[in-house]
DNA sequence: TATAAATGTTAGAATATTCTAACAAAATTG
DNA sequence: CAATTTTGTTAGAATATTCTAACATTTATA
């Protein structure tokens, strides 16, 4: 089992895989907030342990125990928010924090609770999919809202920051996921975006913002 | 803010503390199954924080600070086992290991919002008392069923010990918190107790069990 | 491609928590 | 009360995690 730091470990470096799954040391360091000799030794110590293959100045890369040891943990974490949300009351924006210390929590059964009281969700608060037991996470494929053309109506599905920031803007404008987003316009300049759901008949959303909001089409 | 270890010490110190709040290095030793010099270290730098109050050769003594950092860890663990039993379904046999985890959190809200939704409990599940939010503890006085003569009536309130071999031995003969006694009889030679209650007419009741038993005579 | 910049590593040290072995003080007891 | 037992302390070391300073390698660039 590995400790809550070489868990901390495991899931940046399961969050920064590329598509080769491969993390640099540097890129690590400023994930993790500490120094790059610190990172060095830390993967050392978890290539020995085989959670990581390692070599000396090559980007490092989990081995499929350790994106599984990964995906779990991130799946304690997401089962958490959605708890804290869904029956304790939580604004999605306050439960990150909470989950990042819960998720260390060694105790399969509180988990299993979670899940059974929840129905077994597919997402958390954010719309992120909660991996399944066996660390499987089934992606989705969402476009973000900038690709989306006037006249066309979406649905809000998921965020690609969670941002505590981001998420009190969203709350300051009444969106949250499954929030139906009609495209009234786009600002040919800016890239901002004009669109208009329940309770709000115009509302102007700036690219920054556009490119965090993933979307899905409504079925007809 | 104590590390995860030092409000082990603590919360130790907390639970043996005697009428003077006075405890013995090798009692603490023994209870947080470390040696006798990690002890002898530890104290010094609880010492040094101004937790707790140490000369050589000298038992320990939680200072007010202590005192109440203890007690706010006692809340924590209590206000979860409680949440655990009653919102999320687990036995009282199954919390105390989670609780164990989840005491060390620093998440205020989280164990406020507990409170909450609990309707701001004063006992946990087995009994024991939650301290307040300054970390004040009421203590109720209650008699053991040692001290119950027959004929009288008593109500299951509270328990000595809470360890998972006696929560099941009481599963096992369906008694429960609030669960009426009527004391039949008492053998004179091993002190057993014979009760009846709610769908057992008769239950023998070992000495070594009844004064595990904390009972509250029934108003009238 | 030679140099500079960026990235990565080693060495050596600090803190927290733990241990065993050896020694010292306090408490118990014959 | 002297000897023994119990309890407590020091010394010295191990592991985990972190750091800074110095050095090495790789990558980018002039």
């Amino acid at each position: 089992m590995a400790t809550q730091t070489e868990e901390n470990y495991l899931k940046s470096l399961f969050f920064l895989a590329n598509e080769i799954g491969e993390v640099n040391v540097s890129e690590l360091a400023v994930h993790l907030q500490v120094s790059m000799p610190t990172v060095n030794s830390m993967v050392k110590s978890l290539h020995k342990n085989g959670w990581l293959v390692y070599e000396k100045y090559k980007p490092v890369k989990l081995t499929s125990k350790g994106q599984t040891e990964a995906a779990l943990i991130v799946r304690k974490h997401r089962l958490t928010e959605m708890f804290l949300v869904q029956k304790m009351g939580f604004g999605w924006e306050e439960v990150h924090e909470i989950a990042e210390q819960i998720e260390h929590i060694q105790a399969p059964k509180l988990f299993e609770r979670m899940d059974e009281i929840l129905n077994f969700p597919t997402i958390d608060p954010h719309g992120s999919p909660i991996p399944d037991k066996l660390g499987k996470i089934q992606t989705v494929k969402y476009q973000s809202l900038t690709e989306i053309k006037p006249n066309e109506s979406v649905i809000l599905a998921a965020l690609t920051n969670s941002s505590v920031e981001f998420l009190e803007f969203l709350n300051s404008r009444q969106l949250s996921l499954g929030t139906v987003l009609y495209v009234i316009s786009k600002e040919a300049y800016d890239q901002s975006i004009v669109v208009s759901y329940a309770g709000h008949p115009k509302e102007t959303l700036s690219e920054k913002v556009c490119e965090k909001l993933l979307v899905k089409t409504i079925e007809v």
